[in-house]
DNA sequence: TCAACGGGATGATGCGCATTATTAGCAACG
DNA sequence: CGTTGCTAATAATGCGCATCATCCCGTTGA
């Protein structure tokens, strides 16, 4: 039989106060000057013990605005590819931040999934409002969902970095260039020359960043730039092979282990004849899988700063027009790039003799 | 500019009815005998996607309602022990099914965390209210807790089997105890006599129910029952050897890589002249480590599975009394065993002769 | 003696929603 | 012409809490 639950009216009547001050003692605040003895305090909170009373959250996210509510839209639907093993770091790192920040995280899961991706149409991006902000993870195209957010001025802050379509959004990325820059580095100074670039081309943020990175760094080195087109990874590693390159880049969506294996049943062998590094983490790690040096994408840090930037842009404009001196969150905030840590494994070695 | 959030006010302004109608539109329902035209409806519903209202889930919930969201809480932190590691397959297995189920999955990371687990007390479990029931995972000791739960009558499921002292709560596990006679039969199969069961004392379910298979198996086969007390790994390694087993089964919370590492070290290689079963997935999956022999937990399909449970939980007891039709849910559906499935990898080998 | 004051506490209000009770309008009926 | 019956919608209420405006009462200053 469901038990009414304590409120805040009961221990009020058993302290012999009234609702109000029961509030404020638990609050410990006084809002607008409001006093309350200590005798009566103790009386309050003896009877609070006694009756083993708790708030009610919703009442108090309802009497109080917002609700300590983040959410977390991934666009990409995580089973197809094990997403999970990308999404997980990033999930870490934003509960972390959850915890510190005390607020709860709103996965949205409830949103219609369409050709393997989450909308944030139609359906979806109503529920967002349950949240007071939201992270957004995942590759993203459609212009019209985002300026609906935009119009309705929801907070929100991507994860991954946003480049010209999205030049003025808030977002906590990573800096690929350098990061692809320093790999480069790395083999120029071991006496690599022959130094690919293996990928598919794209669009996406993270690609033209990297291929960026690579043609810039390589320039510099006074080096030719070498792009291999990954289609058939067969076809792939003869044209490696063919152009008798001692090291590649690849990232970890272009497939790096099927390469790395595919090469060495050409005899070439990694890192002895060719090294390959990996610009990211693997995206399916297995025991027993190949420990790739190159660089790491420090995903748990992007999370938690990502959820503080959020925590902040939802301060800056909660409702209340009480808080007129809500505090502005600067434009370098606003757009952070992480960098990326070198990874030194077992497929970084100097170019054969 | 602040923004305000829409709400049903609002939406019914636009559409020229009153909120009443607008709540009535959108819970599709008639609890007395109201009566909404479908051209009202309409107008009803273009108004809530111009205006992209969405329900403010503490009003819901505090007026009675339902919010379509469903808690997880995890007691341990994820972060101590690379948790996520741990949890990450669940909450697969969670967020698929809150996808089926149209429903959006609150993580409570709101709750204070005490000596690196978090509590449900106080603070801790009010935030619960928010959601429509919630999944409880990891181990818990705090009866009271879970008492406060029980008195209000909130919807729970647990993950992982709970034994005596909660035999009669609900929750989705694993049958540890068939699993792990299994192996103990796979090992008999191919000829080991003498077999091991390396682990510390523990009085949490899952180590219970391991040894319970592991001891009633290795009667049934008439071999003698070898409990190797693990403390510091190298003499644990030396105990295995002095007893010259031929195999021993290790929990994955037992640092199955070190002792088999070590007993490399001595010279007993795994798995020629020793099999290492392993009752569960590694802690720590790392490329290049170890493929393990032993079983493997189903934990997205546990993961699934409770939420499933729980969703019908929520469905059978909404508090309101309106509905005494509510469907029950069955007492062999409240607690759930589901197998585990045997791994065949590079551990497991016959006897040496 | 009366106004001013300030500590101590309360009543009233509204947050956004679900739900019950009630009303308005209209057709059919006796 | 009054009554019933039915549809379509609204007003009103309360969920539990935070907060604002107000009030009460004992002290002080003039």
């Amino acid at each position: 039989m469901p038990r009414r639950r304590i409120t805040q009216a009961d221990v009020a009547a058993m302290a012999g106060v009234s609702q109000a001050t029961v509030s404020f003692v638990l609050n410990d605040s006084n809002p607008s000057g409001v006093r309350i003895s200590e005798e009566t305090r103790q009386r309050v909170r003896d009877a609070i013990r006694i009756t083993g009373y708790s708030a009610n959250p919703a009442a108090q996210r309802l009497a109080g605005g917002l609700t300590q509510i983040l959410g977390v839209f991934t666009y990409e639907s995580t089973f197809p590819q094990g997403g999970r093993d990308f999404y997980g770091p990033f999930l870490v790192g934003i509960e972390h931040a959850a915890e510190k920040l005390g607020v709860d995280i709103l996965l949205f899961t409830s949103a219609r999934v369409e050709d393997g991706r989450r909308r944030l149409t139609r359906d979806g991006w109503q529920r967002l409002g349950i949240a007071d902000g939201c992270l957004l993870l995942g590759q993203h195209e459609d212009r019209g969902e985002l300026q609906h957010l935009l119009d309705t001025n929801y907070p929100f802050v991507f994860i991954g970095k946003r480049g010209s379509d999205g030049g003025r959004l808030p977002y906590v990325g990573v800096d690929y260039v350098a990061a692809t820059a320093r790999q480069v580095d790395r083999l120029a100074a071991l006496g690599h020359t022959r130094i690919g670039y293996v990928g598919s081309r794209g669009t996406d943020q993270p690609t033209l960043d990297r291929v960026e990175g690579y043609r810039a760094t390589m320039k510099r080195h006074g080096l030719t730039v070498r792009f291999v087109e990954l289609d058939d990874v067969a076809a792939t590693a003869a044209e490696v092979a063919d152009q008798r390159l001692t090291a590649v880049l690849v990232a970890p969506e272009n497939s790096p282990e099927e390469l790395a294996d595919e090469l060495e049943r050409r005899g070439l062998r990694v890192p002895d004849d060719i090294s390959v590094l990996l610009l990211g983490q693997p995206l399916h790690p297995r025991p027993g899988g190949r420990r790739w040096s190159g660089f790491s994408i420090p995903r748990e840090e992007m999370g938690a700063r990502a959820l503080h930037l959020l925590s902040r842009l939802v301060a800056a404009d909660t409702g209340r027009p009480a808080r007129r001196d809500a505090p502005q969150v600067p434009d370098d905030e606003l757009r952070q790039l992480l960098g990326c840590v070198d990874v030194d494994a077992e497929t970084l070695a100097p170019p054969p003799a």
